[in-house]
DNA sequence: GTCTATATTACGATAGAC
DNA sequence: GTCTATCGTAATATAGAC
């Protein structure tokens, strides 16, 4: 960096504050006023960065988004037995979203009361989809348990890794990515249940 | 029932219908007239039943948390084996979810704005405690994974099954609670590798 | 780039007629 | 029990000074 200090906002640093305004009122519950609290400038300030509150938010879940995707291009997401990528996929969601929390906490809050909302929300679906047919084809594989169906399956563990936003708070000394990612694949692929104990 | 129709609201018949567009609009992205327009009455109408917009998330959020935690009164849910009993009461939230859909969805999405917000927050969190103790039984027992810490692994398994609130629709021809319920325990207890399959 | 002041609309809630 | 009309406030957004 060249400019260790800034003293002006920019679109992004902005941004980052709106981020966690959103996610502690919730998008509806935050007006400009909150916002410009936040901030520490006046309402019309935040106006000169951005057009209004729907550009934060576009860019807010724009960038949780295409991290997501993101994953699906990487080589370990292309290329070996599907049960393989399908872990590799999970895990990797864990670690976006820890890493892009405020980011993704706000994409997975959206309702669809606008055009943004709804645009993010068709996306997720092509994401949870994407998905989905990995799952599809582990189970054509004969790697994951077939007296489940796959697109419950899929939504069910969608339903797991996405409820870490509701609790993981990097502040302390708390639990890791990896810790969480482990975490997640050996209930997701493994269960509660002690390995080896047999179903009642 | 002595009145098989009624051509006006009581608080019981408004909720239903305030809960509903609560879910598609979100709490705060909802208004009074928005309310109105979906009763077919006049704003100052609904003053007449409820006391305002608080009352009817204070009503729908009381009646979520009733059938939660009464789940944690029945029989199975206090005697026998703890990981039985866990199991009892993780089949008998998705019951509870499935029968109160619109009441327990509106609870899951409370963010704390208001007074009413922050006590659903807190009995929300007193239910996952009890819930959380009982799976800490279990795992004293040696009926669960020991290498999941208890918290982390009660939280993955609520945001399973609170997950069911964002895609379940009763309309159709679609699953009944029971199916979700057996999906949801199979995969929680049992996870998604087939039975018998060994780690990679 | 930030401010104060303000236009304009929408909101929650109430008054009072029927 | 429902309505129209309205009050007071708070919302998004803009104008224009510095």
């Amino acid at each position: 960096m060249t400019t260790a200090r800034r003293d002006t906002y920019t679109p992004e640093t902005l941004l980052s504050v709106a981020v966690r305004v959103f996610n502690e009122r919730g998008y509806d519950g935050t007006s400009m006023e909150h916002l410009s609290k936040a901030a520490g400038i006046s309402k019309s300030s935040i106006y000169h960065h951005v057009s209004g509150k729907e550009e934060l938010l576009r860019r807010a879940v724009s960038r949780a988004l295409d991290e997501l995707f993101g994953i699906l291009d990487e080589e370990q997401a292309r290329t070996g037995r599907a049960v393989e990528r399908l872990e590799y996929v999970v895990r990797r969601m864990v670690e976006v979203l820890i890493a892009e929390l405020p980011y993704v906490t706000l994409l997975l809050r959206v309702r669809g009361n606008t055009v943004t909302e709804r645009w993010a929300l068709e996306r997720r679906r092509e994401f949870d989809h994407r998905v989905a047919e990995l799952l599809k084809e582990a189970a054509g594989d004969g790697d994951v348990r077939a007296d489940v169906e796959v697109r419950l399956a899929t939504r069910l563990v969608f339903g797991m890794i996405n409820s870490i936003v509701e609790w993981y708070r990097p502040d302390g000394r708390g639990m890791g990515a990896r810790e969480v990612a482990d975490a997640v694949v050996q209930l997701a692929f493994g269960g509660l249940r002690k390995a080896g104990a047999a179903r009642g």
